[in-house]
DNA sequence: GGTGTTGTTCGAAAGTTGTCGAACAAGGGT
DNA sequence: ACCCTTGTTCGACAACTTTCGAACAACACC
């Protein structure tokens, strides 16, 4: 089955803020915005692999990710440009470094 | 007891997108950032009055808006230079105008 | 004091989410 | 053919969310 990879324009706002309201998916997204593409199992943020899958499905129906299949593995990338002309400014104001809580 | 408005570099960023990812709290922030300052009891958006006060409850303590006694009603307005400083495009990313889905 | 308006808090019900282990599927090696 | 690696899916469970009505609190006004 096709991974299902919505348009941008097609998920409500709120779908995608609750896609990025959770630690672990905030971090894979950071991963991807610093490192480019990777593959599923690069991103060990102390889940399960079951559950990383989990969310990468969360952060790919949300319109935020696309997949594609390489041998054994799947790589994800961020839809970058997408995003940020659909939300201009929303990627770089989540995950800009930001002053020490 | 005073109502609990942590300041915004306390409040996790997962916590603010999250109260953000709600249907009606959105529609809030929203009024908010029209309007200006807002009775509790001008926001209806067809829930009860104790849903809407949970909702407002939430948007506080995420450190987004402030709350101040007027009489008998609650004069609520959004901390938009607070969030604007911490988080800078976030507002206007997920307040403008979109093409239509 | 009594009455009405405005909000908050409580308790409960229904739904959603995050998490896991186990089972399964698809590929690449040897 | 066999096994190992990599991911996905299933079923379950706990925790959190959204929602409501009812009860309560605070204030204003007559």
């Amino acid at each position: 089955m096709e991974p299902h990879e919505p348009d941008l324009a097609a998920v409500p706002v709120t779908a995608v803020l609750a896609a990025l309201a959770d630690d672990v998916r905030l971090q894979i997204v950071r991963a991807l915005a610093e490192g480019g593409e990777a593959a599923c199992g690069s991103f060990d943020f102390g889940v399960s692999k079951a559950t990383r899958s989990h969310h990468l499905k969360v952060l790919r129906e949300a319109g935020l990710t696309r997949t594609r299949a390489a041998g054994t593995s799947r790589l994800v990338r961020l839809r970058r440009d997408e995003v940020d002309q659909r939300y201009p400014g929303l990627l770089d104001a989540v995950l800009a470094p930001r002053p020490p809580a």
